[in-house]
DNA sequence: TTCTTCGAACGAACACTGTTCTACGAGTCG
DNA sequence: CGACTCGTAGAACAGTGTTCGTTCGAAGAA
């Protein structure tokens, strides 16, 4: 807050604080500023009230529940998710990870958030303007209308599931615990897991920690898309679909070139000390294709 | 509860009910009794105490936190997830789903559960051998190696976040809410979006509603094996891939068959008069095979 | 101007929550 | 027999969401 004039005295002077009046968008204002200080369990109606100088039953005039603010906090938060001019189905693949991207960095910029968003139906304004974007994308596409339908689900299952997962490991953090070192551990315990009962496992301990949040959640997505890809009409295959032939070998599949939209500074990947999710947490100041 | 002789009055009137001590799995087998009679957030030290005839501070002598607690329980209820004798590569895609669906059965029938698993990396024993099971699989088939680790985790959160979002739906049922009227009411909402804005998704809104939580959990699992798919190196192919060629049209999709393991019968898809992903509960007598 | 009305504001309270402190009591070891 | 553990609890602390009944200030009516 910037130096404020002092309240002229003579004005008013019984109310000592000329805040504005409560209402429904200025108490959610104030929720999301006490998430993003403290995380979705310290959003109580007792500290957004004692924000707002007030007691918690003055909420309730204005919200009816504490669940109904948590979905208005969601919609306001998925209101900052920033959407390409348009469509351009010669690169719908691309187009869809970076909104995935855009959507990961925006809900994880606001901790817990996306805990509201996986059990709740996207039906505020701001998701449905996702929706149709997307579900226009893949239309144009040439994806059966049943097809993209469904997969808009999928995907927005991913997207909120995998935020929730790095939300929980950033929390995690913010309490204290060292995530390089718990990797490590993890990565010991599997190493020493009873060869007899865990033989795959056991020798794969390495491979099972390669990998920061980032990439997991690339590799994902491109399987999705992958997967959707197959369900083109064979009419509307253009050259350019990866689908069977480049079978990429184990180390030499990439992450798509998430250029454009999600390009706007270091964001929080590099930020807190590593990954999102795993692995190497020491490495925060890759250069990784991510940042901008 | 059946009835109950009355304890003899002359051995050890001092101590009425002489039940067996505390111990952490009787904790854990009581709060999952509370679990699957109130949800999980009925699961309180206080009434898991109850029901042992104790007090909540007796519990922390076993379990150090409410939070170690859930992942006790998380851990029995994984245990009860059975899988097929050995991996069958030539048929895995089955053998996947069939194990994505007997996954979803188990965690579903203990309410909320699956919002513990979200949370938390998969290191129990049950969960481990889940993991052991399908890495084998996906390396016999094929795989190279760091595609198969980083599909484990994708395979996850599938699973996880499905069996989440079904038992937000019972829970909601569970309290009242008449599914049916709700995603009619969700159709109609669609319906009416503003043409001028969402011309897309206001005019796929029938489409959009298609489909009950079974059929949309189906698609998604061939999504994602369709995609993993496309990771096989070339000479790993084997001519039953449904890869590249079947691109199958709209309406003319069908879920992989779910013989076997699955097989449990027509679900609650009739009930609430459409989609949604909640309910019918009340098929746990089904004798699926798969056991061992 | 005065009176009525009505909704927003709010203090207090209720019934809970997880967790800790501390005392009690039985059992075992020396 | 005394000492010493350790599982068992009662009570309490600091919170939680939500509701009740009251107060208060401004707008509309007379």
């Amino acid at each position: 807050m910037p130096a404020q004039m002092p309240a002229i005295p003579w004005h008013k002077p019984r109310k000592a604080d000329p805040r504005q009046p409560l209402s429904r968008s200025l108490i959610v204002e104030t929720a999301i500023r006490v998430l993003d200080a403290e995380g979705l369990s310290g959003v109580t109606m007792r500290r957004v009230a004692q924000e707002l100088g007030t007691g918690p039953a003055s909420l309730y005039a204005h919200v009816s529940n504490k669940e109904e603010l948590f979905e208005l906090m969601l919609e306001r938060v998925v209101a900052e998710i920033r959407l390409p001019l348009r469509p351009e189905p010669e690169r719908w693949k691309e187009q869809i990870t970076e909104i995935c991207f855009e959507a990961q960095r925006v809900l994880t910029a606001h901790r817990d958030v996306s805990l509201v968003s996986l059990g709740s139906i996207p039906i505020g304004e701001s998701q449905l303007r996702i929706t149709e974007f997307l579900l226009d994308l893949l239309l144009q596409v040439g994806l059966p209308p049943q097809v993209a339908a469904w997969a808009l689900d999928g995907l927005g299952q991913l997207i909120d599931t995998d935020a929730y997962e790095a939300s929980v490991y950033t929390e995690r953090m913010a309490r204290g615990t060292d995530l390089g070192a718990y990797f490590d551990q993890l990565r010991g315990y599997l190493h020493d897991l009873p060869t007899d009962r865990f033989p795959t496992l056991q020798g794969m301990a390495d491979t099972m920690m390669t990998g920061d949040g980032d990439q997991r959640y690339a590799f994902k997505i491109e399987v999705f898309l992958r997967g959707l890809e197959s369900f083109l009409p064979a009419e509307a295959r253009t050259g350019a679909s990866a689908g069977a032939g480049t079978g990429a070998g184990a180390g030499t599949w990439a992450p798509a070139d998430r250029a454009g939209l999600v390009s706007d500074g270091p964001g929080w990947h590099g930020a807190a000390g590593g990954s999102g999710r795993a692995g190497g947490s020491e490495r925060a100041d890759d250069s990784g294709p991510a940042g901008g």
